[in-house]
Formats: C-alpha cells, sequence, structure tokens
DNA sequence: ACACTTAATGTAGTAATATTACAACTTTTT
DNA sequence: AAAAAGTTGTAATATTACTACATTAAGTGT
C-alpha cells in the first residue's frame, strides 16, 4: 500500500512528536526522501531515534528502508493493469490501454509458462527429424510465424492452414516427428483430432493451449498460458502475442542449444535476404 | 529518465567490473534496493568502490542516492529493460529476458506511435470498400493476423503471401480501397513496388514501418514504431509483436468507430465458432 | 495535590554503511 | 618496451543510522 496514505491514515495513532515528523514529511516527501535522519529530525524538531520510532511504527525496517518505500509512492506511475477499452474512448485512451493490457498479459504469461516444459520442448525441437505447427483460425498467424522462424534454423519444418492438408501431413508423421498445436481455449476439434491422428502415428505432440482443455488432453507435453483475454472485444488478442513471444523463446532455446556455429548460419540466411532489399543509406 | 533504462543504454561505457555489477542488478533489481554496498559489491564479486563508482557514473549522488532511483524506476512500473540473451543463459534467464525484452520493446513502441496517424487510419479504413494487408518473411504472418481480425468485421479483406497475387489484387484497386503494407525495415523491394502500383491505381496505401524507408516514401501514411530490434538473435522479434499490438489497435479502434450495434455483429461471428469447438464444461 | 505508573522523548555511545585517498594492477598507446 | 591512461582493490575515514539507557512528561488512583 502507498506508504503516503498509510501515514495519513495512521496520523491519529501517532505521539505529538512522531505527528511533527508526519507533518514535515506529507509537506514535502521529495525533500524528506533526500535526507538523512539526522537532518529530517533537525527539520522536524525532534530527535532522531523518534524519525526511527516513527519509520517503525509504519512497518518497514527502518529509516533507509522508509525512503525506499516513499521513493515508490512518489514515483506513482500508472502501472500495468489490464483495463478494458471503453466505449467512449479516443484514440489516445484505447491506443494507451491496448499496450498496457497487452504488457499486463505478458506478465502474467510470464509467471504462468512452466519453465520445466520449456526446455524439455526445446529439447524435442532439437531432436525432432521434423517440425510441424498448426494452428487454426487467430492460431494459424501464430503457427505461420513459427514456421518462419525455424524455416531459418535449417530443419524441415512444416505448416499449412488447410485442415486437410494438416491431417495428412500427420498421418504421414512418424516417431521422430515433433507437431506443435497452437490453440488458445484448446477446444477446435480438427485440431484436438489431429493431435490424436500424430499420436496415433507416434509422433511427439506439443500443445501450446491451456491446461485442462481436450486438447491438452492428447498432447504429450503441454505449454499452458494463463492470459486474461479480453473477452469484451470478441477476438483474441494478447493470447496471441502471449503465444508469440512463447514461439520466440522456443526459437531461442533452440539457436542457444545448437551452440555459437549454428549462429553463424543463422546470419548466413539473413545475409541471402540483402538482395530482395534496398540497401540502407550509409548517412 | 528511468534508471533502469539508462544501465541497459550505458553498458558499453562501463568497464568490466562495472557491468558486472550492472548485470546483477538489471538481474534482480528488487534484491538490489534492499543490499547495502557491501553486499551488492559481494553478489557482483567487485569491491565497494566499484558499486560506488557505479553509481556516480549513473549520474547519482552515490549509492543510497542511486537505491532511490532505482525504486522510483521500479515503482514505475516500467522494470522491463532490453537485455540480450547470452551465450550460457538456461531456460530460466532467456525466458524471462524475452519476456522483459519483449515487453520493453511493447514500451518503446507505446511512446514512439503518432496517435493521429492512427485515428486516421481507423478513419480510412472505416471508409473503405475493401482493406488489403500485405506483408512478406517475418510481417507475413502479421498481416496474416490481420486478415483475421478483419474478417470478423464483415468488410470485404485480403491477404496473400504470393507476390504476384499482391501485384494483381493491386492492379486492380481503385480510389476506394485501402491497402496496409507490413515490413519492419520499409527495404523489401518487391513491397515497395506493390505500394507503387497500388497508389497509381489511386488507392490509399498506408505503411506500417519505420519511417524515412523506401516503402514510407511510397505510402499516403505511415504507421511507424521505432522497436530496438534484437539484432544478436539474426530474427524479427520485437518489432512483430509491436506490429501485432498495432493491429489490435487498428481493429479496436473500427469497433468502437461502428458503434454498438456493430459489436453485435461481433458476438455473432464468435458465437458461429462454438460448433467447430468442444463445449466447455461447466464445472 | 501527591506519589506512582506508564508512555514518550532525548542523549550519548555503538554499529552499520558509505565514501575517500592511495596503491597495485591492467590495458592501451607511442 | 616503456610510458601513460585507465581500472580495481585495500585500508582508513566520514557519514549515517541504530540501541541502550536516562530523563522528562502525561496519566492514574488515593
Amino acid at each position: 500500500m502507498n506508504i503516503l496514505e498509510k501515514i495519513t491514515q495512521n496520523k491519529s495513532a501517532f505521539s505529538k512528536s512522531e505527528r511533527k515528523v508526519a507533518e514535515v514529511i506529507l509537506d514535502n516527501p521529495q525533500i524528506a526522501i533526500h535526507s538523512s535522519i539526522a537532518t529530517l529530525a533537525k527539520m522536524s524538531d525532534v530527535s532522531e531515534p523518534t524519525v526511527n520510532r516513527f519509520c517503525r511504527r509504519l512497518d518497514t525496517k527502518g529509516f533507509p528502508d522508509f525512503k525506499l518505500h516513499l521513493a515508490q509512492s512518489l514515483a506513482n506511475g500508472t502501472p500495468y493493469v489490464n483495463r478494458h477499452v471503453e466505449e467512449h474512448d479516443g484514440p489516445e485512451e484505447y491506443t494507451k490501454k491496448i499496450f498496457e493490457s497487452t504488457m499486463a498479459s505478458l506478465e502474467v504469461a510470464r509467471q504462468s509458462v512452466d519453465i520445466n516444459t520449456v526446455n524439455r520442448v526445446v529439447d524435442l525441437l532439437t531432436q525432432a527429424q521434423k517440425i510441424s505447427f498448426f494452428g487454426l483460425g487467430a492460431s494459424a498467424s501464430v503457427a505461420h510465424d513459427a514456421l518462419n522462424k525455424f524455416f531459418r534454423f535449417n530443419v524441415p519444418v512444416v505448416y499449412f492452414e488447410d485442415i486437410l492438408m494438416q491431417r495428412m501431413s500427420c498421418m504421414n508423421s512418424n516417431e521422430d516427428d515433433v507437431v506443435v498445436l497452437i490453440s488458445h481455449t484448446g477446444r477446435t476439434k480438427s485440431l484436438v483430432e489431429i493431435a490424436h491422428i500424430a499420436r496415433a502415428n507416434d509422433a511427439t505432440v506439443v500443445g501450446i493451449t491451456s491446461k485442462d482443455s481436450p486438447l491438452a488432453k492428447e498432447c504429450n507435453l503441454v505449454l499452458s498460458l494463463e492470459v486474461p483475454e479480453d473477452t469484451d472485444m470478441y477476438m483474441p488478442m494478447a493470447s496471441r502475442i502471449a503465444q508469440l513471444t512463447l514461439i520466440d523463446i522456443l526459437a531461442t532455446g533452440f539457436t542457444l542449444r545448437r551452440g555459437g556455429k549454428f549462429r553463424e548460419n543463422l546470419k548466413r540466411v539473413k545475409d541471402t535476404l540483402r538482395g530482395s532489399r534496398f540497401e540502407k543509406r550509409t548517412d
């Protein structure tokens, strides 16, 4: 809780001298955080231990700790909170809100992601003969992006939008293949079927989906992301960003596992793109 | 300015030992603010004066003053700094770093985006007869995602991966069409050509690209995002996320402009998906 | 109103924390 | 290879915060 509010609230519980300290701090907190206990004591016309006792009464470890709390209270910038867009919001508001709620969702996703599973998935991917990425609807573009990333690694990668192609591809899979299925809800029927087919052919199935979903049950490994989706908008937003970030993480883990020489290769891929681009002016 | 960002920026100007201190602080700022100079020195495996010199280099009065700044930065809600993944990082480190640098990039993007342009683009989109989204490589999946979003709005939307299809589509465009071209660098030749073709046919061309790029020059309107790309990895990561967030913003602006009745329609689109999904158990 | 109890405050000493001066060492330059 | 510039650590010093205890003030019952 904000310590400035706390001072105001507890004011009645303070003793006479302590209240003098409170007054001085509330009056000019900016000066307070840059003062030593001695200076502040003089300003409040009390002794140093009184200031110290004042700090302790506010559940801080002592004067330096109190200053830290105070500093944080003063820097009351808007922390990232998932705020929903409202009917009457103008461009400025909704732009800000969407950026902030996206960041907030990433923070939540970060805390929910299981590092161990990440590591195991990276393991699997590095050992795979062939990697497939499938998703439908909003998750299709995530799979698409994964294709783009892993393609650079010079590993056989497969991506289809067409569910029949996805099916056929899975039917032809074997135990050296890894199939990554992406779905926020984990309830898309045809994707669950694909998971089943892939497993029937001994492929390893990794799900980027919500845990305990029908899809999750069909997977060998599940990377679940607990992202609060903004349902007001009726379209997937934050979940997709979190999924993409997870793809970035897997791709990064992949390159790290492959070692330094491999990254040389990546640079080469990037360099071959140069021909299709306008040169950057060197000024 | 945020002191965490400052540390990241000045990193190159630091000496070897100072960088060790920087690492420890960036790695766990929460612990840093609650440590004494001696503890922090030990954690960084340097001497106390080195920590002190580190603080001074960041224009603070000394260690206590530095802690104050740090505390404020943390309270600001922006504890996210773009930190590069290192060779020896384990899953825990790179996962954390990628999430954090993605968030940091979004923060930078947020500050760089021009609200006025956003508003004008939303204007254009709502009035368009047909909207096209084109991108190549990593930006293809962003265009793909845009398709998925705008398709729900019951507006004619076009998206092609094939550059010949993109060309043909633009040749058939007219003054009621809006073509959105996505490219981080803005230097992809064929995309610049497409922009040219579209304009020659009187379509309005919107670029989601970096400003002053060849592509930007061909566009009627440019939505530029200044995102620091992690070039160590040789693959686009943060830029893409920022672009997607921008798509979310445009889509949101679009629905808001269309008003409440329109959002009913969106809900209907979502409901029609239900048939393809497993019902959620209501428990 | 007085002695007694309890709480509040300050003084002085002590502990902790941070800073400075300088020397040893490393790297860069000539 | 020597000199210079820069970096880092050691040890002494200064600053700052904290503790124990003494003193004063306020409250309570007789």
